[in-house]
DNA sequence: TTGAAAGCGCTACCAG
DNA sequence: CTGGTAGCGCTTTCAA
């Protein structure tokens, strides 16, 4: 591992000067283009990479961003693929992303150095999220901050999660449904879209002069769990559909449905508030509501780049599309339509 | 945003040089206990926290390792768990972890800075690894290379899927199969792991004079997909247990054999090699394998600390430990034994 | 046991 | 348009 090359290298290559190279390199237009082409050729042919650390020691800035995604969820594939389209969109702009686990720091001397932070579905009084915004660098989420912690947050970037709970909840009935249960996470995932979800369920039963019938339940249950606590709602009551906040129950609660008889799609219908992609989007008898996660990372990032852009001045707050798709109307076996 | 607090800051604090405090920082014992201990108070009191690239650029390590997960696999949560298996085991070590997504490059200039790399399931050609190997950084990888890039990892760590395969078969003979077929990946992620699986599976059934049944299909495939495969593999033939290599394949087929009239664990019996927490392993139907993902990331770090340590001088090659989950026989219906 | 000083690679400023 | 120089915060000699 030979020694790396610098700008001096390539200043002594050329018979340049330090300065010269290094504004020809970062290509702030002092150098004359003839001279920024050759330090540009140079720089190329003999493997000149910036040293970041070096960088950023002049500039003070680190040049990453801190992801941290909550213990409970880190199964779900909506955060494995928001994070991949916060890296992939980092990327683009320049920057590098440090993942952040649940420990993070007790060892660390060092605390992180980053110059900003995005955080999926912060729960309330996450220490992680503390810490972080400790560290004084802007903070973005994805999904609305709650509680003591919701000014801690520069930018905010969700899913309106009233208008698409609506939107599924409205599409049960067009298919026939008359009274839709609600399956949400329990107290372990207290998180401000859990509490969205359920206040938005709340609020159309009343509109709609509804009983809700409300289960909670782990974010990723057992079998057990979830058989029973399936099996509980359709036995305590006359629901006709199920509405999963929790991403892939109600792909799994399908087939214990089934074994109990219900025909999904027809006398009852099934929801997932958050689709997955394999199980549930793929499945035409599941109403199914598409988060596009991975391009709600990308947004993050770029909230981050126009805040930090700003000097951390502003302060944002978007929404990120959702998009609803619908189950296909089961064929009826009388006979068919088309 | 106030100035971060130096060793100069605190050096003029306690009236002492800079190199005093730092050597009292990092503690390699040249000054007296009693001045240490005041420094370590001081800091800690004035809130001091390294700067990492000063320390980097002085020491020419980036403190920071990348971690590169293919694209076809980043939904399967194995990944996730690995992922922040490593994340764990890095911070306690004092590393930070980069991820890379597939872009990772083009736009910049400055190349990943990392101390090390970190890959799961290498796939033979892919251009990123390729990437990742050139920098000159040890590589670790979560599973075997195989073809031409085989000879780029300084330490390879792999569970033996030769054995955990064989445990899976003969398991599934001891509860009562016969002929058991094998659904595996697809060319769209022929890693050495897809290898070594389907290679255990073909010899396994070249011990046992039974014919193979080999059906390939995506890693994420959509219910279609899945409910023709499996189809098509009962149709075909007379099997009567399936494993599914992919994580969650053997949990989502389940549902469809059912329809189909098999009795899981009675007469069928399922299998999965990569056993899903939240559908496989936690159904007593399905025999799985679990490979402790989490745990298998934190190995990974082991090993690139351990590589880091030697100065990169050592080649690494270790196991990792699985464990087989059998299912749990089904009651018979006939009576019970004990 | 401690201090002074050099220097890692880079950018920013000030002359020319 | 270009070169010289200072200095970001740290570790590491070398002297005292």
């Amino acid at each position: 591992m030979t020694r790396a090359v610098t700008i001096v290298d390539i200043a002594r290559a050329l018979d340049l000067s330090k300065s010269t190279v290094s504004s020809a390199l970062t290509g702030q237009g002092r150098s004359s283009e003839a001279t920024r082409r050759r330090v540009v050729e140079a720089a190329a042919r003999m493997g000149y990479v910036t040293n970041r650390a070096a960088r950023q020691l002049r500039v003070q800035s680190t040049g990453a961003w801190g992801l941290y995604i909550p213990a409970q969820v880190r199964m779900q594939s909506f955060y494995m693929q928001f994070t991949f389209g916060v890296v992939d969109e980092a990327a683009a702009l320049g920057y590098d992303v440090t993942l952040f686990g649940r420990t993070s720091e007790p060892t660390q001397k060092m605390g992180p150095q980053i110059d900003g932070a995005i955080v999926a579905d912060p729960l309330p009084d996450d220490p992680v999220i503390e810490r972080l915004a400790r560290t004084g660098v802007p903070l973005v989420t994805g999904g609305p901050m709650r509680g003591s912690n919701s000014r801690l947050a520069d930018g905010v970037i969700e899913v309106d999660n009233y208008k698409m709970g609506r939107q599924v909840l409205d599409q049960l009935v067009r298919l026939g449904a008359r009274l839709p249960a609600l399956m949400a996470p329990d107290a372990m995932f207290d998180s401000p879209w859990a509490g969205d979800v359920r206040d938005t369920y709340l609020a159309w039963c009343e509109d709609h002069r509804i009983e809700p019938k409300l289960a909670t339940i782990a974010v990723s249950p057992t079998s057990q769990d979830l058989d029973s606590a399936v099996r509980r709602l359709i036995t305590d009551s006359s629901i006709d559909a199920l509405v999963c906040a929790p991403q892939g129950l109600a792909g799994r609660s399908q087939p214990i449905l089934e074994s109990l008889g219900y025909k999904i799609g027809k006398e009852f219908h099934l929801a997932a508030l958050v689709g997955d992609p394999a199980t549930e989007l793929m499945n035409e008898k599941i109403t199914a509501l598409d988060l596009t996660p991975f391009e709600f990372g990308r947004e993050a990032a770029r909230m981050m780049e126009e805040i930090l852009q700003s000097g951390a001045t502003i302060r944002l707050h978007k929404f990120h599309e959702a998009h609803l798709r619908p189950a296909v109307a089961a064929a009826d076996t009388s006979g068919t339509t088309m």
